[in-house]
DNA sequence: TGTACATCAGTGAACGCGCGTTCACTGATGTAC
DNA sequence: TGTACATCAGTGAACGCGCGTTCACTGATGTAC
């Protein structure tokens, strides 16, 4: 993994024996496994220190207040992102494999990290149209993500209807992460009258996208 | 317009005096102003009021507390809501015309509601994911959009490739709404690398709601 | 291989600030006779 | 048509609670000689 850029080093003072370390890491999981329950704001700092098993002072000798140990959560997730797509969506491993199953196997694996750090994902949601370093870094992230996803279109042109491969695969990330953000807002019922299970909600994403693509094989059946 | 049922009347003490109707209404008006600006949580009662040309004791008056107002104002859009589709998805309003134009329409509209009232749209996504009558009131106004969608489909099954149209009509709401919630959040910037004007992002939508529904239409053009 | 010292790490009671809310009061509007 | 009284509406200083943050302290780890 490469450093961060300096600016974006500010959040933690990293620690300097093993001990801490772990303390850090506590840290850092109670604060993901409180974010499933409550928003960030109704987090106390109290309330997360017993949870990560540590004390107020562990956590002041970390972070220089409670927004930045937030902030550091975001960073690490933007950076294992960033990383992630490189792996996922290199251009070797889906060489020869075509659109529609590409599409799938992407949809799925992201939907079910948004099932795993669905309370993550609902805080950048929100701090996103307060925060504009969080925007920033979403951004950031969303557009490296949009290049590779371009990269595998236009390998793909023939399946497609498109001229403008970043364009398309701008339309195509927004509608996969917007539904998903959706979907996880709404905690313990479906956004609108019909429940979908997870599998069936990744059908219709998919479908979504195929369908913006012009790909033929979304028009050829209906939804299941 | 019908009366709200009884446990949505419990927001707001409604006034008796022509006087105090005003006050109200200015205190409605200075919340979504403020709200353009920052979350409702960082809007403090005495900043409200100030704008509001109003008093703290006035305010008190006519809210139990300062969470109501911003209930009351959901409550009542999300009223609105309601009755605006009713209008405009009315069946025989869209007698004859074809699903392109009609949904072009449609997005256009909802788009330029957005961009109106782009404070309270934000304040309502982050609500959506803290406090479940927000999500109770915005689901039950999804639930009653998309069955009007899925009337209009239903008499339009000749153009697309859906069996069962209400689940398609979801889906449909899901785009649009999902990908205006996400524009909206990022304020100053895209949430991308790509930045669309307005009616590019409309294009964009109409593009993949037809599409998702295989409509011919959407694979015979590439994207503009 | 022990002793002394420096730094790192952790602890939690106490502080203090911001902001929602209360409340005692003034002024305006309506009504009875 | 005026007077007395009741209710409605508005005012803003003061209160108090919750919670982030500070800080004086204890204990643990590393290092020099």
């Amino acid at each position: 993994m490469p450093p961060p850029s300096p600016a974006e080093l500010q959040w933690v003072r990293t620690p300097q024996q093993a001990r801490s370390q772990d303390t850090l890491a506590r840290l850092l999981d109670a604060a993901e496994a409180m974010l499933e329950e409550s928003p960030w704001d109704q987090c106390t700092v109290a309330a997360l220190v017993a949870r990560g098993k540590s004390s107020i002072g562990a956590f002041y000798a970390r972070f220089p207040d409670k927004d930045s140990l937030l902030q550091h959560l975001h960073q690490r997730r933007s950076a294992e992102g960033i990383h992630t797509a490189d792996a996922a969506l290199e251009r070797e491993r889906w060489q020869g494999v075509q659109l529609a199953p590409l599409i799938r196997a992407v949809v799925g694996f992201v939907a079910q990290d948004y099932v795993d750090h669905a309370g993550l994902h609902r805080e950048i949601v929100r701090r996103n149209s307060t925060d504009a370093r969080f925007r920033e870094r979403s951004a950031h992230v969303a557009g490296h993500v949009v290049r590779l996803i371009a990269l595998l279109l236009e390998e793909r042109k023939s399946e497609i209807v498109v001229d403008d491969t970043l364009r398309a695969a701008d339309m195509v990330h927004r509608i996969l992460f917007s539904v998903l953000d959706q979907s996880v807002q709404f905690v313990d019922r479906p956004p609108g009258p019909v429940a979908l299970t997870q599998p069936q909600l990744v059908e219709a994403i998919v479908r979504a996208m195929l369908g913006y693509l012009g790909h033929a094989g979304a028009t050829a059946r209906s939804n299941a």
